[in-house]
DNA sequence: ATTTAAGCTTACCTTTTTGTGTGTACTTAC
DNA sequence: GTAAGTACACACAAAAAGGTAAGCTTAAAT
């Protein structure tokens, strides 16, 4: 019987450490809202992105195709606020901004680029999979 | 001039390279749906609490604290459409239903696994990041 | 004279995602 | 006799994400 049912204490684990690293798995854990800002939809593309060196706004906005301005700008601001994206302007006419990643970022966008890497190697087996899924169960 | 603006020819890499692996960053890339299912809100921590092992329903939503049923059996399903999960049901009353990871799951869980585990390991930094940024930005 | 471009912001609207509550069929525990 | 647990499905509602279009500033190109 606990006043909030919200917190669960993982006894395998002392409390400092789950303080100190933040639990995934319970609810309200806070790195539960970095992980959206990079396992976010543009997010991960962005970062990716951004592993092939500095680019500027329009730069991005090309390169990964489907983002509006909007969506863009807003998952800069996510991805500087966690410091994993460097904002550079140069207060000039047109603007001129450039953004790279922080050495915190290189690490994630690493990271996040394994996983998209995986995912577009193994696309032609997780088709295999889809078809038989829909063969089986008759879709 | 295309018919079609939303294909993107990229001009480093051949055709059959990119039709066989998809490219992430042109819109309407199929693997973009799978990427989706792995990084969604709840697909990370599912994968991540299937590497620990066979799952039932109701283990999976104890431990992923915060998920409704119907997130939890939509995510499953996502999972086991893609080739990641695999449910084994067994008629009886009450429903005894076990989830597993495939081996093709296996792999994906432990990329993202990793990206989750950075983020756990480095949430300090990243949060003197977000300190840092709310002082500078005066908010 | 008008358009184009830069890097955004804002308001408004649509789409997608997520949550809530209910029902089901049956058994075991209280 | 009633409540709880099991693994969902379904309908409805709320919340969040995303898209669209306009505006801003100033200079260069047409």
């Amino acid at each position: 019987m606990q006043k909030d049912p919200d917190i669960q204490l993982e006894l395998g684990t002392p409390l400092s450490e789950r303080m100190r690293r933040g639990d995934l798995f319970s609810e309200h854990c806070p790195s539960r809202e970095v992980l959206k800002h990079v396992t976010s939809r543009w997010g991960v593309l962005i970062l990716v992105a951004l592993l092939g060196g500095m680019h500027r706004f329009s730069d991005l906005r090309r390169k990964v195709s489907g983002v509006s301005e909007k969506m863009l700008a807003q998952t800069l601001q996510c991805l500087e606020y966690d410091g994993f994206v460097l904002r550079q302007s140069y207060p000039v006419v047109p603007p001129h901004v450039e953004y790279s990643l922080t050495p915190l970022g290189m690490e994630v966008a690493k990271k996040v680029e394994d996983l998209a890497d995986w995912i577009e190697g193994n696309f032609p087996k997780i088709m295999d999979a889809q078809e038989k899924f829909k063969e089986i169960n008759e879709v």
